[in-house]
DNA sequence: CTAACGTTTGTCCATCCGGTCAAAAAATCG
DNA sequence: CGATTTTTTGACCGGATGGACAAACGTTAG
């Protein structure tokens, strides 16, 4: 798990800082990108010093790629949990709405992934071209064969899969154009159970297999 | 549509210099950001020396506001042409696509903006809140009617519009991802022929009337 | 208590970056 | 051509920023 060259153990407090300068640096990198964060605004954020900051992450860029390693394995977690022996109509629907709520959640994460990803994903290339192109071709695989199975309508499943990322995820990237569009959160049950209905309607109907 | 203060007439020089400025700033501001763009990268892209440079455009900033401000004008534009009277599902067809073809002929405009909006749009705020919001309400309206009377299933058209916007623009934004995923451009007629396809069926069979 | 180790801070530095300025070089115009 | 205006450039500046360092401070175990 850690990457420390002599393998020390890791001090109480040692964990607990660097939880802190994490969270802030979530913050501070999901609105900035990696780039327009310095360390300063970090450290102001996780109430320490800049060089007391710099102990316990030697470089910015050790900081951000802690973030990122953090965040896929939770930002994929919805996906694996897709399964085969399902009804697909209903895995499908569980599916869009795990990712949904993951956007309202986790909008910082989602915002960092983007940033990341819109400045060419230098930092997680190599991550995208294996362990998210093999979780995506596995349920791909899935989705298809129901689909050979005539259990939902016959389609593309890796545009399908994009599809829900990007209806799902633009709800936190996006989320200011959703509010300026919108205006401030109407009353009710809010902008999230309108969206979900929304999608739901849309995939479920989109999806029927034709008679 | 100048803002110069005396109204100078402006150069042929001037118009020349500025494209290729603009052109070049596009690129750079797309991939790294406003924040992330230094004037440096954008004289070295446009060939110029950064004084150079400053003389047609004296802040940085005032650089990225042309863009935008040119940008949103043609952003908008498939929107705009969603015709009241035509076909519902061919209308909304036909905005997919253009929407799509966008994503696939302009995909620097698409990560601008979206840079833009994921960094809280603190350049274009107003902008959202006028225009946009206005274009969208009236569109939503027109598409409210189609529901009304029957002639496609009835949903949240603000939803539907944004998830148009998500799915069309993701191709543009996360192209990254999406070739990280998909390989090297299969064969074939190509990604986004498979892209409009999917989106095509989603669209008519999710939003086609019941019975 | 004290030595060893972990933590925190003030200071400092080199580089980058947005932007200025004056002077040189083109271009334009009469 | 010569005068005036536009364009281009090299040198420079002040502030921000990533990061180094050593000294001070705290903690803990023998």
């Amino acid at each position: 798990m850690t990457t420390m060259a002599k393998a020390r153990p890791r001090t109480r407090i040692q964990t607990q800082k660097r939880g802190i300068i994490l969270e802030a640096a979530l913050d501070v990198f999901s609105t900035h990108g990696f780039r327009g964060a310095t360390i300063d605004q970090i450290a102001e954020a996780a109430s320490m010093s800049k060089p007391n900051l710099l102990y316990y992450f030697r470089r910015k860029e050790d900081i951000h790629t802690a973030l990122i390693q953090r965040l896929l394995d939770t930002w994929l977690q919805p996906l694996r949990e897709l399964d085969e022996i399902g009804d697909p109509l209903t895995e499908l629907r569980g599916y869009i709405r795990r990712k949904l709520e993951m956007a309202r959640d986790y909008p910082r994460e989602s915002r960092l992934f983007a940033n990341e990803i819109l400045q060419g994903a230098p930092r997680i290339m190599e991550l995208l071209e294996t362990d998210l192109k093999s979780l995506v071709d596995e349920k791909a695989a899935v989705i298809r064969a129901w689909m050979k199975a005539g259990r939902i309508a016959k389609t593309d499943p890796y545009h399908l899969i994009f599809s829900i990322w990007a209806t799902t995820q633009h709800y936190a990237d996006f989320d200011v154009q959703v509010r300026a569009v919108l205006g401030p959160d109407r009353g009710g049950e809010g902008r999230f159970e309108d969206a979900a209905r929304f999608l739901e309607q849309l995939y479920v109907e989109g999806l029927r297999p034709k008679g």
